[in-house]
DNA sequence: GCCGTTTTCGGCCCGACTGTTTTCAGTCG
């Protein structure tokens, strides 16, 4: 993918000229080319080929060439000429908190700093704080944010984040004076990783509430705090999260979930509308000269612009405000609608408990069904179910389903797709399964032309009926693997086959705008758990979240349909 | 560099906090 590659040599350009200071107009266009780069699912040549790119509004006649430079000579001029004029070690120093262009040309002019050692020589030596416009606080902000960034994990996961949020909000809500308290920021967003948590808190003092926060025990070290905001690290049972605390009144309390929530892009967006209607959006209020028109709520806001209600899970900046001018967004789905959970592990293989623990869990949780699929005996590492085992638990299965009311168990497999492309059970034993998912377990790294067969192939045998995390990536630690999801999503249409949208924190994957992808393909969407435990089960709201933020809608995902369906929608895939 | 229900030129989102300042620049989100 060629994508990622080229959107960081935008924002390398801009930093390049940040540090030269160039005009911010222009720095900023070549940001949002960046980001609309990333943003894209597709292939960034099969974009231009069709000549797709060219109508995306922010690329213009001179990012264009820019791009087709790229795709043609894989390097840009421009960006090869920004890079002569200063030492490329220079950008890594604007990845310092605290560090931002002015003092990085500063360093880079007046002491000679080209890196990060270096400016811990000049921190430890002293003539960072003798420098004009620094002192000696700043420095030893500075050699904090070296710190953190030398031992920070960076962004974090869904579940890491929510632990803090928890932690905190359970926290506040013990204190005197507080009204509301509300998760903001890419959390609520549900995005795939999170910067930091933001904590949005209605009450008339805010002082003393930042105060409370940055005292509290899991507290490891404040790094701001004023009258309305405090930002702190806080230990968590598995990790040191960042962590906002906003304060504002309840007048004000809708404006500032608005605004805290984001994205940057998003509310960008929405304030240029505002301005272009003469308005004012911040924080504290839409506003019509010095009159308040809307805050206390976001609906409100979002009405007075002339734009319908935009779920937190859509405000990315990816065309949510163009459909909610013309009453176009879709009706998303939410986990009340999910019926059973079709990805599902037993102590048969690596999960921790056996069948009527997992059916009797998945029946608390309001199911209808639930899903078995054990590994394959290829799997040898989890314990994976040879035929003749796999034969056993079908017949266990219907035993128990004799004795059950209100949940019926579905028996499944989740296969594995073989490195020469074929399954790891016979057509003969997966005919007998109510439900066949097939996955990639090994050679992920091997080449896109390789994996990407592999899975196509998979998807012709008539009796698989889902493509389990179609990637294989897990998030902060292995990367996915180079397959053509344009390919493998025509292919998916094609055969009657639903790709996952594995709903742990790890693994998101399919990720959102491949869903979103797959679903403009009329690709039949299946959300899982993929769980080993009871716990397990309840990663669900990850996986709807994903969707969502895919604009999935309730029809686009079979497992909000009832076993019977389930049933019929399978057998049409079979011979 | 991009864009146009006032514009093909002249704009381009908004505010909090910090530190080093005598009134504001830099950084961040």
């Amino acid at each position: 993918m060629k994508n990622a590659v080229l959107s960081k040599l935008f924002n390398q350009m801009a930093d390049v000229m940040e540090i030269l200071g160039e005009d911010r107009f222009r720095i900023s266009t070549y940001r949002k080319v960046a980001r609309i780069i990333a943003d894209i699912p597709d292939d960034i040549e099969t974009l231009l080929a069709t000549g797709q790119l060219a109508k995306i509004p922010g690329i213009g006649k001179s990012s264009l060439a820019k791009i087709e430079e790229f795709v043609k000579a894989g390097t840009i001029t421009a960006h090869r000429q920004l890079l002569t004029k200063i030492p490329t070690t220079l950008l890594e120093l604007l990845t310092i908190p605290g560090m931002g262009p002015k003092g990085v040309k500063a360093v880079y002019e007046k002491l000679k700093v080209t890196s990060i050692a270096e400016l811990k020589g000049v921190i430890e030596a002293g003539s960072l704080a003798a420098l004009p416009g620094f002192g000696d606080k700043k420095a030893s902000a500075i050699a904090k944010g070296i710190k953190f960034l030398e031992t920070s994990t960076g962004r974090i996961r869904l579940d890491q984040a929510l632990e803090a949020a928890d932690m905190v909000s359970e926290f506040l809500q013990e204190l005197s004076g507080i009204k509301k308290i509300q998760t903001a920021g890419s959390l609520r967003r549900c995005a795939e990783t999170i910067g930091d948590v933001d904590i949005l808190v209605a009450a008339a003092k805010g002082k003393q509430v930042i105060q409370a926060f940055t005292d509290a025990q899991f507290v490891q070290e404040v790094l701001a705090a004023g009258p309305t905001k405090g930002s702190a690290i806080i230990q968590t049972a598995t990790s040191p999260v960042h962590v906002d605390v906003r304060v504002v009144s309840g007048k004000s309390f809708g404006a500032a979930a608005q605004y805290f929530t984001g994205s940057k892009q998003h509310n960008v967006h929405l304030r240029e509308i505002a301005v272009k209607n003469k308005l004012k959006l911040n924080e504290y209020g839409l506003f019509k000269g010095d009159e308040m028109i809307a805050g206390r709520v976001e609906e409100e806001i979002y009405q007075k612009l002339g734009l319908d209600y935009i779920q937190p899970l859509l405000r990315e900046d990816r065309g949510e405000i163009e459909a909610a001018k013309t009453h176009s967004l879709p009706e998303l789905i939410q986990p009340k609608d999910i019926k059973g959970d079709l990805h599902v592990h037993t102590n048969a293989s690596d999960g921790n408990c056996d069948i009527s623990e997992i059916a009797w869990a998945a029946k608390q949780a309001g199911y209808k069904y639930i899903c078995i699929t054990d590994h394959s005996k290829s799997s040898a590492i989890a314990n994976g179910l040879s035929a003749k085992r796999l034969a056993e638990q079908i017949k266990t299965i219907r035993k128990l389903n004799e004795q059950l009311k209100g949940l019926t168990i579905l028996a499944g497999t989740e296969v594995d797709i073989l490195a020469d492309s074929s399954l790891d059970f016979d057509n003969k034993l997966l005919a007998e399964l109510d439900f066949v998912i097939a996955a990639i377990h090994s050679g992920l790294a091997g080449s896109r032309e390789k994996v990407t067969t592999r899975t196509l192939k998979a998807m012709d045998n008539p009796y698989v009926n889902c493509i389990a995390h179609p990637t294989g990536r897990l998030i902060g630690q292995r990367e996915p693997m180079d397959i053509d999801m344009a390919a493998v999503i025509k292919h998916a249409v094609q055969t009657h086959t639903a790709l996952e949208v594995n709903a742990n924190p790890w693994r998101l994957d399919l990720k959102d705008n491949h869903c979103r992808m797959a679903i403009e393909a009329q690709v039949m969407l299946v959300i899982g758990t993929d769980a080993h435990s009871t716990a397990g089960l309840g990663l669900m709201g990850f996986g709807v979240a994903t969707a969502a933020r895919g604009w999935a809608t309730k029809a686009n995902v079979l497992n909000t349909r009832s076993a019977a369906k389930i049933k019929t929608w399978t057998k049409s895939k079979r011979p």
